[in-house]
RNA sequence: GGGCCUGUAGCUCAACGGUGAGAGCCGGCUCCUUAUAAGGGCCAGACGACGGUUCAACUCCGUCCAGGCCAACCA
């Protein structure tokens, strides 16, 4: 046939695209769109984005499955105060394709997102965007409107989170983020905004009440924490936490920010450590009745010396008298610490983490022997025990302070009133923690510490069991109240204070020695800013039901396996103290603890404080305030206004101001969007949930805790039979890693490393990182990428181009190695074997519906890719099932290189042959590698949904309404198709867009063949393929795979003989051990033969003439059977004549006599390797040897030199960018006899193969041509197009 | 000081009580290709150190060294 009759049947094919606008039933033209081998994976992963917008597909996908078995799904809150990054898009990769896998296996699902909306990191944003640095200037602004802007900008980003994670391609019951704006300006205002919700719905109302009511079951859409409904739900936890007792107040010193006017949780100190310098001092308290005697005293936060009330000792340690020759003073403190190198591990090998090094520029430590040297020498006079000491009486050193003289301390304690800070100087005890170690001990410190109860956990704890008053100095925002002198509005952190006390000290006498002093010191997790300790009043739960939660713990399957993520968790469990849940701040949960404002009833008396359980429990109790706080969200300030009355003593209570720890929130999902106390029988239809995934570092004390720890006290008094399993909120958990950056180091916003979402998703392509992120072991970080911020791209979206992200970061290139080679290894070939296809398909207009070739007539390859193909069925549905991606898709792209690499090349030539030749063969391999492509894609849709949906789109489902999405890389003249024409993707006018029926009949009739689609509109609503067992043939596998390895075996011979695969080679010989694998090879031979170029392939039982042998002892049999004489057999091998072992190559036994043992040798005992003989290259691996024959015949030598000639054309025409169907003559200028005789031998078959109509001898060639190498010979070559 | 994990090729990672310890990336050489800005082949190691158990140890045990993680941290 010629080439130009093809050109005629492709403007035919135009023709019928255009009329396939109109559908018509009767008429179903088949063809396939043309497919550029660019792939353009970001275009056209626009256009899927757009594809599935415009047909809804996600809703259909959602309507489908309705009323099938459910697979719940809880989405941990992504916090909605930031855009994302590339880190935020691993997890929702898992999320999607998961919840894509389970969908086409046919579940129903919730995909409900969720937003995490309240706490102290929104409120921090929202400071800087106001400019309010702290609470007094928030409170000034004015507490509604801080919160209103809270809400406003989780709804900000909220919005914009939504449309990153859509570009992503995760499918989630999303808001319009154009809603969400909307909300977001309303907020505060009372102007009704009118919204359609996700399911349809419409409503009316105030912005704040619409928002206070998103994500609910009747609306759909994300959940977000702040919803009444989640807040309400924390309620009903804390008040059944409360009815088993285990809410208290905890008058404590804890870790507090100046700055942000709060204490922090166990958690968010956890976040905070770090490696800082203090002014550390040494310091000396006079002792009263001891002239010129002093304890000394150290300590690292001098600002506490301010507050001192007591000095502990060790009563069991051994302490000295020094008496220092400056000024013969006498000094007391633990003899061990005299001499003692003080951090001298630390100042070798640092503090314990890489970043934690001794920091430059501060000296080694001095011991404090030193430090007397260097002040005139001392003298040791003696020695005593610390039990001596007790009781001693001292001077403060700052008695002066007003504080210091206050009645029952600072603020005064009631109980103690007859006593002051200075009464209380005296030596005391430490005693000992509930571990048994003693508090004070030898080493940094001097053994005698400084207790200042209002300034350190363990001094708080100390002085209550002593009965020391507490002086707390500081107040809410970090700064010495009143009573302190000079100290008065003072910060704590303030280095500055530090050294007024050091002037003061002097002032005194007092001061030894101050030095800089490194540790570990508890930091804001967000500011930076040091926290102090700070007396305080917070709320706890008391966490003593640990062991009911391990339960729990247990009930669960952890992935990935190697994490141990229940020992960790478990171990988080056994540590942790009891959960602090208040916060003194503006914007989160409004704890529900009322109080009776009484402050003669005693906070030892349970009707003290009352636990509300809902909304409705505190509007029957409220006997003020209800009606200002009605029509608002239960947030502060407004549900501050509702005060309910004492039973018991008839007093008013009061809601503690304080608003709660944000992983209650996160924690309570489980329950609050699964309608727990609205509909308790659609809540125990997905509870537990089947998975739940997150970025695990932090987690277990964080989200994976509060889910834990309030799903165990939700189910305390669930009235269903505790079976097991039932408790736990989710079944199994997947945990991932960090991202990080090429070199495996952190990236951050802060110095411009930290990669946003869209710079990644428009530069790499998101099926790109979505294979990244799912093949990649989850128990690892993942080495992602570069950002190189000094060179900045314009990224084109699907919204337009940009060169800087909504919040005005420039867009910069980014770069990924991993991303690369994906592309490179899977995508691309993925697509070309795609194209491939296709465009061959196009010219032979196979059509998909043809009657199928049966399987068993097709030839054996196709039948080996089947084969193949059923496997990675089989290992897709178990992996994804196991939560396994990597390990389905390690299997897949082994699959695609089999497609592209084995079954596309071996068979090129089936799909070229021209039409009258053996149609069936050729039938058959379009069937089959149609087959594999559209069940790949399906397969493969979970994971990269858009590269799969581009290909199902042009194999199954080309629709008037669906323009096949390849069109974007369609050919010129055919892409003029212009406006409305099919070359442009069709946009469908809003109107139609709803109107869309959810299956138009006319689909059926797609390119869904037999062995394609299944007619699905798109390919995830397509069913995930199952094992075809008919389709089954391990053994052909393994017969392909041994065939694999002889072309290996050979190609390396080849390369080791310097043969080139062009040229032919008369002869290949084989062995095998076994009978199978021969007659496996002689089944493939002529596959072996072409890719390995020889003439003939002969099996024989042997190739004993054509090799020699060695023999080695196969320890792994031999090594039981005889142990010690190992080494013997072995040395006998390597020695032994060839002849005495050969009956072992027959399968038989021999029996060797080494030193008077016996020692029969089986076969299995010995392994046997070949070496080559003259004129054959032999080689051998898995019990198969071939021998390549290198002989070279003239007529050998000639074909070769064809061969490379119609390479070398194949390459002119190539650079020449010809059509593969134009015709040329060639031309050559030589006189080399054996070329020219090659040529002439070989002429049809060259010109056959080149499409060339006459090849021409000519004497001299043009200058610029290149001479390409013949054989040996180089020889100017050239073509003209014909 | 505690608990856990890891030390293998220039880099990132495998495997296994037993035959020449495998991949991928990078680099060099080379081959193949009218689907492939693809692909194939070849080229690299005292398996952290030292002891022990064993016929046999990279693998099991012990000690040490180095790195990481978790928890804690001291006035």
């Amino acid at each position: 046939m010629s080439y130009a009759s093809r050109r005629d049947r492709r403007g035919r094919a135009w023709n019928a695209l255009s009329a396939f606008r109109f559908p018509l039933s009767t008429f179903v033209p088949v063809m396939f769109s043309k497919v550029s081998t660019d792939a353009e994976f970001v275009r056209g992963e626009h256009d899927v984005l757009r594809f599935w917008r415009e047909h809804r597909i996600f809703d259909r996908l959602r309507e489908q499955n309705r009323e099938k078995p459910r697979w719940s799904f809880i989405d941990g809150p992504i916090t909605a105060n930031n855009p994302m990054g590339v880190h935020h898009a691993w997890g929702r990769t898992y999320k999607d394709a998961y919840q894509r896998y389970f969908a086409m296996t046919g579940r129903a699902l919730r995909y409900q997102n969720g937003f995490d909306c309240q706490g102290l990191w929104v409120e921090v944003e929202v400071e800087k965007q106001l400019g309010l640095g702290t609470k007094n200037s928030i409170v000034a602004h004015g507490m509604e409107r801080f919160v209103d802007a809270c809400k406003q900008r989780v709804l900000t980003f909220a919005a914009r989170q939504t449309e990153q994670s859509q570009r992503l391609g995760f499918w989630m019951d999303w808001d319009d983020p154009a809603t969400l704006r909307k909300l977001a300006a309303g907020i505060g205002t009372s102007e009704p905004v009118t919204i359609t919700t996700p399911t349809g719905k419409t409503a009316t109302a105030r912005a704040d009440e619409l928002v206070a009511r998103l994500g609910n079951p009747e609306w759909g859409g994300s959940y977000f924490t702040f919803s009444t409904e989640n807040n309400e739900t924390i309620w009903t936890f804390l008040k059944k936490c409360h009815q088993r007792g285990k809410i208290y107040r905890g008058h404590d010193v804890m870790p507090w920010s100046g700055r942000g006017g709060s204490a922090y949780s166990q958690m968010e100190v956890a976040e905070g450590r770090k490696l800082t310098t203090h002014k550390s001092v040494f310091v000396r308290f006079p002792l009263k009745g001891r002239d010129n005697e002093f304890l000394l005293v150290w300590t690292t936060t001098p600002w506490t010396l301010t507050s001192n009330v007591a000095a502990a000792v060790n009563p069991l340690l051994e302490y000295v008298r020094l008496r220092a020759k400056r000024d013969g003073a006498v000094y007391y403190f633990a003899k061990e610490n005299l001499e003692f190198q003080r951090l001298a591990k630390e100042f070798k090998e640092g503090f314990g983490r890489p970043e934690w090094d001794w920091p430059k520029g501060v000296g080694k430590l001095k011991s404090i022997a030193q430090i007397f040297k260097e002040q005139g020498g001392f003298d040791v006079e003696g020695t005593l025990n610390g039990a001596q000491m007790l009781g001693w009486e001292y001077s403060g050193p700052f008695d002066d302070l007003a504080a210091q003289e206050a009645p029952g301390g600072v603020p005064a304690n009631l109980a103690l009133v007859a006593q002051t800070g200075v009464s209380c100087h005296r030596v005391v005890d430490g005693g000992r923690d509930h571990e048994g170690t003693p508090l004070v001990l030898a080493g940094e410190g001097t053994g005698i510490v400084h207790i200042a109860p209002g300034c350190g956990d363990v001094d708080h704890v100390l002085g209550k069991t002593l009965g020391l008053v507490a002086i707390a100095p500081l107040g809410e925002d970090g700064r010495f109240v009143e009573g302190f002198g000079p100290f008065v509005g003072k910060e704590a952190v303030d280095r500055q204070t530090a050294e007024l006390v050091f002037e003061e000290l002097r002032k005194k006498n007092l001061l030894v020695a101050v030095e800089e002093y490194p540790h570990i010191y508890p930091h804001c997790w967000r500011t930076g800013d040091e926290l102090v300790f700070r007396l305080v009043d917070e709320w706890f739960i008391n966490m003593d039901w640990r062991d009911e939660i391990k339960e729990v713990v247990r009930e669960i399957e952890w992935l990935p396996a190697s994490i141990d993520g229940q020992t960790r968790e478990i171990e988080w469990l056994s540590n942790m103290r009891d959960w602090m849940i208040s916060k003194k701040r503006f914007w989160g949960l409004a704890l529900p603890i009322w109080v009776d404002e009484d402050e003669s009833v005693r906070w030892d008396d349970p009707a003290k404080f009352e636990v509300i359980g809902s909304l409705a429990e505190l509007k029957e109790r409220a006997v003020s305030g209800w009606d200002e706080f009605a029509g608002h969200t239960p947030h502060r300030p407004w549900i501050d206004k509702v005060k309910i009355r004492s039973p018991r003593t008839g007093n008013l209570m009061t809601r503690i101001p304080d608003v709660g720890n944000p992983w209650l929130d996160a924690g309570i999902v489980p329950f609050s969007t699964m309608q727990y106390n609205t509909n308790r029988d659609q809540w125990r239809k997905w509870y537990p949930a089947d998975l739940v995934t997150e970025c695990f570092p932090g987690q277990f004390r964080n989200w994976f805790y509060s889910l834990l720890s309030l799903g165990t006290m939700m189910m305390w008094d669930e009235q269903d039979p505790p079976e097991p399993g039932k408790r736990r909120p989710f079944k199994t958990l997947l945990g991932h890693r960090l991202v990080m950056n090429e070199d495996g180091k952190p990236m951050h916003k802060s110095d411009g490393t930290a990669i946003w979402f869209e710079e990644a998703a428009e530069q790499l392509g998101v099926d790109t990182m979505r294979w990244m992120y799912l093949a990649h072991n989850p128990a690892v970080d993942l080495r992602f990428g570069r950002r190189e911020k000094d060179k900045p791209v314009t990224l084109q979206t699907p919204e337009g181009p940009i060169t800087e992200t909504v919040e005005g970061f420039p867009t910069c290139l980014v770069t990924s190695k991993p991303a690369d080679e994906i592309r490179r290894q899977v995508l691309i070939p993925l697509w070309n074997t795609y194209a491939f296809f296709v465009n061959y398909a196009r010219l032979d207009e196979f059509d998909p519906q043809s009657q199928p070739v049966p399987v068993v007539e097709r030839p054996e390859i196709d039948r080996w890719i089947l084969s193949n193909l059923q496997g990675l069925i089989e290992v897709a549905n178990t992996e994804l099932q196991a939560f396994n991606a990597p390990g389905f898709l390690r299997e897949a792209a082994r699959f695609i290189d089999d497609l592209s690499n084995w079954y596309v090349r071996r068979n090129r030539r089936r799909f070229w042959r021209s039409r009258d030749a053996d149609d069936r063969d050729k039938l058959a391999a379009y069937q089959t590698l149609y087959t594999v492509l559209v069940t790949l894609t399906k397969l493969l849709a979970p994971a990269i949904p858009f590269i799969t949906e581009r290909m199902y789109q042009n194999l199954c489902a080309p629709t008037a309404l669906s323009p096949p999405l390849s069109m974007t890389a369609l050919s010129p003249p055919l892409r003029k198709g212009g406006q409305g024409g099919a070359g442009e993707p069709v946009s469908t006018p809003e109107s139609q867009r709803h109107a869309t029926p959810p299956n138009p009949p006319f689909l059926r009739g797609g390119n869904a063949g037999a062995q394609g689609g299944n007619g699905e509109l798109s390919v995830h609503l397509c069913e995930f393929p199952v094992v075809d067992p008919a389709l089954r043939d391990p053994q052909l596998s393994e017969r392909m795979a041994l065939a694999q390895l002889v072309v290996n075996l050979g190609h390396g011979l080849r390369e080791e003989a310097k043969l080139r695969v062009r040229q032919p080679l008369p002869e290949l010989r084989f062995a095998c051990a076994n009978s199978q694998s021969h007659a496996a090879i002689e089944k493939l031979a002529d596959v072996i033969q072409e890719e390995l170029n020889v003439k003939k392939i002969t099996g024989r039982d042997n190739l004993d003439d054509l090799v020699h042998y060695n023999f080695k002892p196969n320890l792994k049999t031999l090594g039981p059977k005889f142990g010690k004489g190992l080494s013997a057999i072995g040395k006998a091998l390597s020695t032994i004549d060839e002849n005495t072992l050969a009956p072992l190559r027959r399968g038989e036994s021999v029996t060797l006599s080494l030193d008077g043992t016996e020692y029969q040798l089986a076969p299995d005992d010995v392994l046997i390797s070949t070496q080559q003989a003259a004129d054959w290259v032999a080689a051998d691996d898995q019990g198969v040897q071939i021998a390549l024959s290198t002989v070279l015949t003239p007529e050998l030598l000639r074909e070769g030199m064809a061969r490379d000639f119609v390479r070398q054309v194949q390459q002119l025409r190539k650079a020449a960018d010809l059509e593969i169907q134009n015709r040329i003559r060639v031309f050559l200028a030589t006189d080399h006899a054996e070329v020219m005789a090659a040529i002439a031998e070989w002429d049809a078959y060259i010109r056959s193969e080149t499409l060339a109509d006459t090849i021409t001898g000519v004497a001299t060639a043009p200058p610029e041509v290149k001479p390409a190498l013949i054989g040996e010979t180089p020889i100017p070559i050239w073509i003209e197009k014909a």
